[in-house]
DNA sequence: GTCTATATCCCGATAGAC
DNA sequence: GTCTATCGGGATATAGAC
C-alpha cells in the first residue's frame, strides 16, 4: 500500500494536472486560484509551486500533458452511418453539445485558450502545434473519405481540414449561443457543401467502407 | 466653455466608455482595473461607480451602447471588386485583420464576450440579440447579391448567413494562431463552395450592380 | 457627481519547518 | 516534496467631504 517517493510525487503530479482541468474547464483559468487546485487535488499550494513553479507553468505543463494524450478516440465511435451525409450529421453531432453535459466545458476551454494564446506567446505555441497535428490527422481522415465516398471537394485535403474545422467551430460557437439560430440539418448542408456533396444524394448510395470519423480537435 | 453639470455627467460617462472600450479591447475585460478605466477617462474610481455601479454593471452599459451603434459602416466600403469572387474576397479581407493593426483587437473582445456570455446570462442576453439583429441584416444582404449574381445556394438567406459567418469566424481564428495555414484563397473557395458559385467562373460574368457588402458582426 | 481615502478581500508567490 | 504561515500587491467597492 504504501508508495515510494516517486510515486508519490508522480501521483501528486497527476492529480493536480487533472484537478487544474476540471476547474479550468468549469469556471475559466483567471477565475480558478493556485490554492483551489491544490485543496481539489488533496494538497496544498506549495505543491503546485514545487512542481510547476508558477500558475503558468501549471497550464503549461497540462497543456503538453495533452499533446501526448489521445487526440481520437472521443470521435471514433460515431461512424456507424452508412450514408456518406450520416457520417457527416455524425462529425457535426460529436461538436455539437447536443449531449447536454459535460462535451461543452472541454469547448469553453479550448475557446479560452485559443484566447489566451492570442496574448500570450508561450500558450500560442503549444496550441499552435496541437492544432497542426490534429489537422493533419483530420486532413488524412478526410482524404480517404471523400475518396471512398467519390465526391470532389474544391481543394485538397489539407485545406479542406482547414475549412471543416472552421464551419464546425463557427457553428458550434453560434449555437452556443443561440441554438434555435443552428438546426442540425443547416450545419450537415454547410458540411456537403463544403465536401462537395450534393445535398439530397440521388436515391440511396452507400459509402464502400465505414471509414474512420473525422476529427478536429483533442480532448483529454 | 464651461458645460452645465448635464453635459459633464455625459461626458464623463462617453469617456469612460470609450475608456473601457479601447482597453478591454487591448487588454481583455478580467485584466483592466476599474481605477485602470478611470484614468484613462481622466476621471477617478469612483466615477465609475456613480455612473455604473460596478464593473460589470459598465460592461453591460458598454455593451448596450453599441447595441445603437452602427453596425454596417466598417465593412460598406470594401464592395468595389467587379466580380462575385472578388466580392466574396472582399468579405474576407474585411474580417481577416491584414489591415495588421487595430482590427484585431475587436474580433478578440469579441470572443471574450462569446466566451463571457457562456458563463453569465446578462451578458448572454446582451450577445445574443446583437448577434440576431446583425444576422438579419447580414441575411437580407446576403439575399441580394445571390439574386444579382445568380447562384443558387443550398440553403435560404437566413440559414446562409449562419453558415457564411461561422465559416469567416472559423477561418479567422485559425489564421491568427497560424497565418500559414490560412490562405486567402482558401478562404475564398469555401465562401464559394457554400454560397454555391462555381469556384471558376466560365470566363468572365459580371454582376448587374455593385451590391452592398455583407457583414456578420458589428464594430464601434 | 466627483474626488480622496480607505475598508476588505483574495490572489500569487515565498520562507522555513518537517 | 509537502505543509503552514505569511508577505506584498492589487482588486472591487464603500464612506464621506466638497
Amino acid at each position: 500500500m504504501s508508495q515510494t517517493q516517486e510515486e508519490r510525487k508522480a501521483e501528486t503530479r497527476a492529480r493536480l494536472l487533472n484537478a487544474a482541468a476540471e476547474l479550468f474547464a468549469d469556471q475559466g483559468v483567471d477565475a480558478v486560484s493556485v490554492d483551489a487546485v491544490a485543496e481539489a487535488a488533496g494538497r496544498t499550494s506549495g505543491a503546485v509551486y514545487a512542481h510547476f513553479g508558477s500558475k503558468q507553468g501549471l497550464l503549461l505543463a497540462l497543456l503538453d500533458s495533452w499533446k501526448d494524450s489521445v487526440r481520437t478516440v472521443l470521435l471514433a465511435e460515431v461512424a456507424v452511418s452508412e450514408t456518406p451525409r450520416g457520417q457527416l450529421a455524425a462529425v457535426w453531432s460529436s461538436v455539437a453539445d447536443n449531449p447536454g453535459e459535460d462535451s461543452g466545458r472541454w469547448a469553453l476551454l479550448e475557446h479560452e485558450l485559443w484566447l489566451r494564446a492570442a496574448r500570450d506567446r508561450q500558450v500560442a505555441e503549444v496550441i499552435r502545434d496541437r492544432d497542426r497535428e490534429a489537422r493533419r490527422f483530420s486532413a488524412h481522415q478526410l482524404a480517404g473519405w471523400t475518396a471512398s465516398v467519390g465526391t470532389r471537394p474544391t481543394t485538397g485535403p489539407d485545406e479542406l481540414a482547414v475549412l471543416v474545422k472552421a464551419l464546425l467551430t463557427g457553428l458550434a460557437m453560434q449555437r452556443r449561443l443561440d441554438p434555435g439560430a443552428v438546426s442540425d440539418d443547416l450545419a450537415v448542408a454547410g458540411l456537403c457543401a463544403l465536401v462537395g456533396l450534393t445535398d439530397r444524394p440521388p436515391q440511396n448510395r452507400r459509402s464502400k467502407t465505414t471509414t474512420q470519423q473525422v476529427t478536429q480537435g483533442a480532448t483529454p
